[in-house]
DNA sequence: CCACCACAACTGGTCGGACCAGTGGCCTCA
DNA sequence: TGAGGCCACTGGTCCGACCAGTTGTGGTGG
């Protein structure tokens, strides 16, 4: 027990190090430095396996790597090398994605994450949009509706059109990003019940509506409304298809104002 | 323009399969159907190159990708091939972390985005919380007040496992995960400088005073108010650190109950 | 002079075999 | 019966080879 209990645990434990993860940290690390920038290039495999003083099957496990993890990209007879991607949220959808797949993660928590990051975006949007975003949000609003009588798939288009300009005006990557992903794996989820649905017509109608309110709150700057509108019209088109039991965590970010 | 307008865009754009996907695709498929249920185990490598047809690098690249998003583990000598896992969080607070890294998102978004989360978790905590994990954010808060003769170092310990029950109270993943990489890269970014600052008891005692009035809120089951005191909280602690002209981004979520 | 085409030098994708250092189960021996 | 050692098998790594495809280039024909 003696100089082992320099902390609260005693040691750390060590899982064995294989050669190919030091190659995914160092080029992670290179590219979360700003060293590797998108549109670069690494260095060819049969290059790296000097570079790194490996094989070229390690090489190609850490390409492997982070080529799911969408951080390069290599194509067969490209000159330059594996290339540098900029950051996409696919990894990050993907890993949501699974967790729904697996039952971790249930709508209800979706909707609910939803409802705090448009919340947010909507506040934030009232503030700082500036002419043309709120110009855009008009336009994605009218699309909505002109789209009323031509189906789902295009109302949902311009739907989904109109909450990414809201959360492009909030100037936050964090909260446009997560906003995104969460809400294609929400419309990934639903997307077909809906489609599907016999009062489709008046769910839309009754959304149009709630978006308009909305974007009315936030051309007058009046920020707490507009996020509470928003997190009410998500609530009233998504809180159905949520179970009774679970309803009451999502009316609980309702009333976020005392 | 024929046959090919059937939807909007004319044709999906294809990549070229990889070997290594299909086997990637095949697993994949089976945990998630739950044929392959955690802590069972694949084929060893040699026999899946006799079950898939491909030659021994291209099933260890398909275990390579499976292995980084944590559906798999595989050990050198473990008689049983590889281990399926049970689903963590793993993958995605990787990928969130990515997307925090990114350079281009400043301490300004990082901390408003913890504001957000922090504040919709202390909301739901003040509804779910059991009595056992408000015992647990009493006894952080305890540890919290007994580190201010101890250094900065323990404090920011019992600081982030108090934040960590909070987050775990709103039952739900989601902000659990987020909450806790955005606190890791903000801690990373400023840490230092607060352990460096000449005020900093004075710093300590004042978030610890913050942290009372939170927990006092949510043992009262007073979400709103809860939400709004950690939000005010994290601006307190962080602002000095964020430069004057994004310091109006913070204040915008300070007032969020209208 | 320019446009075009065939060639050659790369690229990654896949394969097969080889060796090593471990692990873990089994079997033998005390 | 228990402890020990043996050995088959695991994954980790390396090597060399071949293929298919892309791409840049240089030559050729207009």
């Amino acid at each position: 027990m003696a100089a082992a209990d320099s902390g609260s645990r005693p040691f750390e434990p060590v899982r064995p190090v294989r050669a190919y993860q030091g190659i995914v940290e160092q080029v992670e690390d290179r590219v979360f430095r700003g060293q590797l920038r998108p549109g670069e290039r690494l260095p060819s495999e049969r290059e790296m396996t000097a570079q790194f003083g490996v094989s070229r099957s390690t090489v190609r496990e850490a390409l492997r790597v982070l080529e799911s993890d969408g951080v390069v990209r290599s194509r067969p007879g490209d000159r330059g090398g594996p290339e540098v991607l900029a950051f996409s949220p696919a990894s990050l959808r993907k890993s949501v994605t699974r967790l729904v797949r697996v039952d971790e993660v249930g709508l209800a928590e979706l909707v609910q994450f939803r409802m705090l990051l448009e919340g947010s975006a909507n506040l934030l949007a009232a503030t700082l949009a500036s002419d043309d975003e709120l110009a855009a949000m008009g336009t994605a609003l009218s699309e909505m509706e002109a789209a009323l009588d031509r189906g789902y798939e295009e109302f949902s288009r311009a739907d989904v059109a109109f909450h990414d300009t809201v959360a492009r005006a909030s100037r936050n990557i964090l909260i446009q990003v997560c906003s995104d992903v969460v809400r294609g794996v929400v419309l990934g989820l639903i997307s077909q019940k809906i489609a599907d649905a016999p009062d489709r017509r008046e769910l839309m109608e009754r959304s149009l509506g709630h978006h308009a309110d909305v974007l009315d709150a936030v051309r007058r700057r009046d920020g707490p409304r507009a996020a509470r509108l928003a997190r009410e019209s998500l609530y009233d088109y998504y809180a159905g298809y949520v179970p009774e039991e679970e309803r009451s965590l999502l009316r609980a970010l309702l009333d976020e104002d005392g």
